[in-house]
DNA sequence: AGCACGCCGACT
DNA sequence: GTCGGCGTGCTC
């Protein structure tokens, strides 16, 4: 007779799901997951159709599957998404889902943990390690080993010893829960009438269900997490589960705590860094429905929740949300699609919303709460720029005069200063005075970053580092590198010597030893144990500082003029979220932009402090030209070891492009970084209107264009981010 | 993504 | 003579 048959994806680069036969006695339904042989190796996959009429030409290939998980099934919402995104990021669906499986093979029965305490009588011989034990042990409660081991300064062998004297013994420890139920009323929160009315309204909306999308538009300190959280309460009260996506984990470990103010536990966090024991017992627990708040980075978002009810996307705008490598997609879109798929609520929240967002927001698709003020009567900041052609800094030096001047006057108050530049290292050139030869990547083609505290020049796109060599490689002059541009380690140098006796704090990603050492440092700042802080986008984001009233920008232009469609966005966002650090506690803040376009309508808006027109200058160009969100865009990078072969199969790819009257296809043309880890790119843009099948119309086309060959690679981005 | 298979360089 | 480099192709 014949058996049943079941397609079943599995975690790998394959597009398609398998069939295999089912055996008898086994009940298997969509979304169950299985273990099924693939080549060598068993995998773990999940069902995604029964299959009743398998390919005949299968039958002697099929295997069948080796069992089913005791883990609860994929519910048929994820399973949609993960088709959605797989169709519509062109990634291969087995890859779609492995990235909802990603707690790995560590599924396994819980390991018991096991922990020792005193249980009887001292033992017959008495010796100086088990009496260091013992008094270890004295305050009768239950220790781990290892830990009894670190703090007795004792051997396993000692303890070991102890339990089979009956001195001490061994009790399985009860499996702490990944996540304590949070308390919706903890903490009531006090609000503005402003604020009560976005809440009250938030609330309603979670207590309505079913799909919706809100933004929550407020400033920095303007209570915008404060009143998000209202909506948290209502959902748990409704006990469903809540997701608050995060753009990064740094974010995290401050926002627990202010989680834990608000509901009195912290909620259960989910990245890359968890470790794959936490990971699993995870992942397990939020599809046993055992979490009831999750805060993550993107990948939270692909998690098997058992009964999700509302989704937070919290700095909606940050460039971070989008995957670059493997899977390319936005996690906040993907949110939005999820939310969707899910018919439930979605709050997105920013002082600075993308352009996209905006659009959705002004034509009514999503619901706009608007906080208009800060908290407590604080004022917004006030800004003015620089105009560095006119009152620059001499040569060589990076802070102007009236910048410096503004920087005196605070720290002779008591106040902090912060200077930002998103520049990392010391110089981002270096230069042989003698020759003009300029001291680059052998990998890329990009210049080679001077780090001076780490005494190597390094490669921000590979990573390649090497000392300063004593000698130019091309004339061979000695003593001849000469620094071009700033970066923040500079920028520290020019600070201690404007400033002498100040207490300097230099903050940059590549500076970051750890997550503690960081909090330890923003603490130590927040704290007024620094006078200046000199940092990159690191500082940007999020923190709290209340002793800052100055915010000085080093070069507000960075960033402007790169070719990015979305440069001007992307620095009104970062400039104003940094100028936001001032004053959020005592007195006024102010910010200064170093520019060398003051009259930018970027810095126009920051100073005039007029967001919306900024938008709608923006919004009006963006339509005209056909950009995002009023038209889509792919891009297609083309790399290879080789030149020519590269450049030579993105013609290729270009000629075999569908004709179609509303896309363009733009290039081959080398990519801005032609060169990144020694291959060459080439890149394709592709531009249709906004109510087009893009994703069907690539997938069409790469199914009639020829397949890369060797070691020609293709990536496809759907709605890139990045454009070099 | 793995993993096996296959075809060209430096060694026990 | 083999070990092993990673390019190519397949996995129900």
């Amino acid at each position: 007779m014949t058996k049943r048959v079941v397609d079943v994806l599995v975690p790998v680069a394959l597009d398609r799901a398998y069939s295999y036969r089912v055996p008898d006695g086994l009940d298997l339904n969509p979304g169950d997951l299985v273990t099924v042989p693939l080549g060598s190796r068993a995998v773990t996959g999940a069902v995604w159709a029964e299959n009743a009429s398998p390919n005949s030409r299968l039958h002697n290939r099929m295997k069948d599957v080796a069992g089913k998980l005791d883990i609860p099934p994929l519910k048929g919402e994820i399973r949609k998404f993960i088709d959605w995104v797989a169709d519509y990021t062109l990634s291969p669906r087995g890859m779609v889902l492995r990235m909802a499986l990603r707690m790995g093979e560590h599924l396994g029965p819980e390991r018991e943990r096991v922990g020792v305490r005193l249980a009887g009588p001292p033992p017959a011989r008495m010796t100086p390690a088990r009496a260091r034990a013992l008094q270890f042990f004295a305050d009768g409660l239950t220790h781990s080993k290892s830990n009894a081991i670190k703090e007795a300064g004792v051997s396993t062998g000692v303890i070991d010893g102890l339990i089979d004297e009956g001195t001490l013994e061994t009790v399985v420890l009860p499996t702490e829960p990944v996540a304590s139920p949070p308390d919706p009323d903890f903490l009531a929160p006090d609000f503005t009438p402003a604020q009560r009315a976005a809440a009250d309204a938030i609330r309603e909306t979670v207590a309505r269900g079913g799909y919706s999308a809100t933004l929550i538009d407020g400033v920095t300190g303007s209570g915008k997490t404060e009143v998000y959280f209202e909506a948290v309460a209502e959902n748990i009260r409704r006990k469903r589960q809540t997701l608050i996506l995060m753009p990064e984990i740094a974010l995290t470990a401050q926002f627990r705590d202010r989680f834990a103010a608000r509901f009195g536990v912290p909620p259960a966090e989910w990245h890359s860094q968890l470790t794959p024991r936490r990971r699993a017992r995870t992942w397990g627990a939020v599809a046993a429905n055992q979490v009831p708040v999750i805060v993550g980075a993107r990948s939270a978002l692909f998690l098997p929740y058992a009964d999700l009810g509302l989704i937070l996307v919290d700095e909606e705008h940050d460039p971070a949300y989008k995957q670059e490598d493997g899977a390319h997609y936005h996690a906040r879109d993907m949110a939005v699609v999820r939310a969707n798929v899910a018919q439930i609520p979605i709050v997105l929240a920013s002082a600075t919303p993308s352009v996209e967002t905006e659009v959705n927001a002004r034509r009514g698709r999503y619901k706009r709460l608007h906080l208009p003020e800060r908290f407590g009567g604080q004022h917004q900041p006030s800004i003015e720029a620089i105009d560095m052609t006119r009152e620059g800094p001499p040569r060589g030096r990076f802070i102007a005069p009236r910048l410096a001047e503004a920087v005196k006057i605070a720290l002779s108050r008591g106040e902090q200063a912060l200077l930002f530049l998103n520049r990392r290292g010391y110089a981002p050139l270096t230069l042989c005075r003698a020759c003009g030869f300029r001291m680059h990547c052998p990998d890329c083609d990009a210049w080679l970053v001077d780090h001076r505290f780490r005494r190597q020049l390094v490669c921000h796109h590979c990573g390649f580092s090497t000392p300063q060599p004593k000698e130019c490689p091309k004339c061979h002059a000695t003593d001849s590198f000469m620094p071009v541009g700033p970066g923040v380690e500079r920028l520290e140098q020019e600070a201690a010597e404007l400033f002498p006796g100040s207490r300097i704090l230099v903050l940059s990603s590549d500076l970051v030893e750890s997550v503690e050492r960081l909090r330890q440092e923003l603490d130590d700042i927040a704290q007024g144990r620094f006078d200046i802080v000199i940092g990159t986008q690191l500082v940007a984001k999020g923190h709290h500082f209340p002793k800052l009233n100055l915010v000085g920008v080093v070069d507000a232009d960075l960033g402007l003029g790169n070719g990015d469609p979305r440069a001007a966005e992307r620095t009104f966002q970062l400039l104003h979220q940094v100028v936001g650090r001032a004053g959020r506690e005592a007195g006024q803040g102010h910010g200064f932009l170093q520019t060398h376009q003051p009259e930018h309508p970027v810095m126009r808006a920051l100073i005039v402090g007029d967001r919306d027109a900024f938008y709608s200058s923006e919004i009006a160009l963006r339509e005209a030209t056909g950009y995002p969100p009023f038209g889509r865009l792919a891009s297609m990078v083309v790399t290879a070891g080789d030149r020519h072969a590269a450049e030579g199969y993105a013609r290729q790819l270009a000629s075999a492009a569908p004709h179609d009257e509303a896309v363009r296809v733009l290039g081959p043309a080398e990519a801005p970084v032609a060169v990144v880890r020694g291959r060459h790119r080439f890149r394709l843009l592709v531009k249709s209107p906004r109510a087009f099948d893009l994703s069907g119309y690539l997938r069409q086309w790469l199914a009639q264009a020829p397949k890369p060959r060797g070691s020609v690679k293709l990536q496809v981005d759907v709605d890139p981010q990045s454009f070099f």
